[in-house]
DNA sequence: TTGAAAGCGCTAACAT
DNA sequence: ATGTTAGCGCTTTCAA
């Protein structure tokens, strides 16, 4: 505020006044101040080739007199990278991919790089234009969970240009990226196999689009649970919603509003669990009594209704982490072969299946606490 | 994919061969293609200054059969402004803002921006951080939802390069900034006081911490409508939740587990609901019959849950498409005074308030759809 | 209508 | 250890 002034002075040498931004200092003027070259002050201001520490000391501290801030723009232009990671969620209203956003943040900003969030909203156009955008803006590496189609050429266009990319939640089966993804074929069967267990023969799956890699992943698993206890999939008890806002709902209804209703249903994610509970709430059926409940995801609502939701807990937070540490590692130069971690998935029994022990776990488990 | 080879011909002159980054052709490489200078070709492509009509053919052509897009960096550089909007919510895992970015980027993209989305995660380092960032990269204009603190410096900062700002859901009185905010007094006294029509005496108030001007605001209309209807405001039956994962639900567990509870709750917000009712869950609290609850803010869970939960509702999306309004008519010059839009909120009875035609209502009023 | 030239702010070769 | 020079890709005078 107090020393304007110097900002002020040489900014007359500008052809065009651009209307009233004024920018900070330029690192010539900071040269200027501090009596040396321009590339003396760079050298000095981001510690690379050799200074003296006396010129370190001036160069600062005419840094610091004229409130000196790099222009990160001319540094990309220079450069031919900046200094940001990008993430890509199918869906920012889904909690999930939120809490996997903060999580990723904080990897990536621990080591000195912005997150920037662009939701594709599952439209794959937005997706190919946010993606092409990104990279065009010189994005250092980029985390995503690609919407459904089949075609991937932005995604391999960004690979091929050498920008670290992290698929997450969603594997591509063709396609050499890291990759982070839960145990869903896994933690679904496990969530169905609960239900079979407490002799329920006929139990319904809800699912998002099946497209999505992991509603076939859950889908899978629902399959081998029925299997495995010598069960024979009847497709009638497996309903898919449509890509809206309350698809998830009509999907359950439409499950649940007939003559034989399944006695309990998986629901793949947790929109699908709360379209199962409005639809279910609507029916005036009574869970567990009437209909058992067991949905993928463990979120804070599990926990504030009555009865409390038993959910097949993913590693949320965890996911984010990881696909941080993986991207990282790329831009650190590391050059290995693409890697494919899956996360295990856990059971929390809670009311909505019946419950083991409902009152003891019922009222525990915190989510988001999970490893 | 098959004119690769244009890209990959002249990339020779490059004096560091980077790593493997092959970037798209430049401007250079099509006017030399097409036959014009490189003045010429930006011409066309820009549609600026005096082209003709044969001069763009063949110009458009030639970046055609190059791939070329433009480098948006060196465009940003050169012109001294980029072309993307940053939203800064305070919490990213509130599905209120998630709504609210949906609609901001709908806005803005339609006028050729694009959104890029940070979360403070409600810490004023970080916003201040992020803020200075996005300004360093020449963000076109920012939407705000200002963390609780003083220092509002980068945020007069920002104004005072003249970069359009848009404060949202939380409004800073003395900031001379466009505001789009709800009637957060007006919608809270409206929900306390169709509590207090119902007979309940003892009202209790759960929010976020006050420094946040929402949660200030719908307060101050929770003691309106105590004096409105001639009660004295107890401050016993006011909890401030910590700023945690879990405040909520500590708030509200330290309001309802003790001798004297009160017969009713509003919540202050959506996150501080479902604390509300996980805390009557384990309490043993059955909801409307021992304690009835109106909570601020509409979403999905509202409707999925049983009872259905009574809410004053904000028009979330409109929220979002007003900011991108505001801020792209500063972007197109206008120059007027900072304008405060507040938006009316609406009361959705549903159960969890005793109801008034519980039955009908309750199982209608999409959330989301509110004007 | 078009081209030549300069320069946004920064940094990396290549001197010295 | 430091300075000089050139140039990232683009746009915009200015002159033709």
């Amino acid at each position: 505020m107090s020393n304007e002034k110097h900002a002020g002075m040489p900014a007359g040498h500008h052809p065009e006044a651009r209307d009233g931004r004024r920018s900070s200092a330029t690192i010539r003027e900071v040269a200027v101040l501090a009596g040396v070259s321009p590339a003396t002050a760079a050298r000095a201001l981001n510690r690379y080739g050799s200074v003296s520490a006396a010129t370190i000391r001036k160069v600062s501290l005419a840094a610091d007199q004229l409130g000196y801030r790099t222009n990160p723009i001319a540094q990309a232009l220079r450069r031919g990278h900046a200094n940001y990671v990008g993430f890509l969620p199918g869906d920012l209203e889904n909690p999930f991919f939120a809490t996997v956003a903060r999580a990723l943040g904080d990897a990536v900003e621990e080591a000195g790089y912005t997150l920037t969030v662009s939701s594709s909203d599952e439209r794959l156009d937005r997706e190919q234009k946010i993606v092409d955008t990104l990279q065009a803006n010189l994005v250092s590496a980029l985390v995503v969970a690609p919407v459904p189609g089949h075609d991937r050429s932005h995604l391999t266009r960004l690979a091929a240009a050498g920008i670290p990319l992290v698929i997450v939640d969603r594997a591509i089966p063709g396609l050499a990226a890291d990759t982070v993804t839960v145990d869903n074929r896994g933690g679904a069967r496990a969530g169905v196999e609960h239900l079979l267990d407490r002799g329920h023969r006929r139990v319904g799956f809800v699912s998002d689009v099946l497209e999505i890699a992991s509603s076939q992943d859950r889908l899978q698993g629902y399959r081998d649970a029925l299997s495995a206890r010598g069960f024979v999939h009847d497709p009638d008890l497996q309903s898919v919603a449509q890509p809206s806002r309350d698809g998830g709902y009509r999907a359950a209804l439409a499950l649940l509003d007939r003559r034989d209703p399944p006695s309990a249903v998986f629901a793949a994610d947790n929109l699908m669990t709360l379209g199962v509970l409005r639809a279910a709430g609507e029916l005036g059926l009574r869970i567990p009594e009437e209909l058992s409940l067991v949905g993928f995801d463990d979120f804070d609502l599990a926990t504030a209704v009555r009865p409390t939701i038993t959910t097949v807990a993913q590693p949320v937070a965890e996911i984010g982490r990881r696909a941080g540490a993986l991207l990282l590692r790329r831009l650190e130069g590391w050059d290995g072969p693409a890697e494919h971690v899956n996360l295990p998935t856990r059971l929390i029994v809670r009311e909505s299946s019946g419950g083991e022990s409902a009152t003891s776990e019922g009222s525990g488990g915190r989510p988001g606490s999970a490893s």
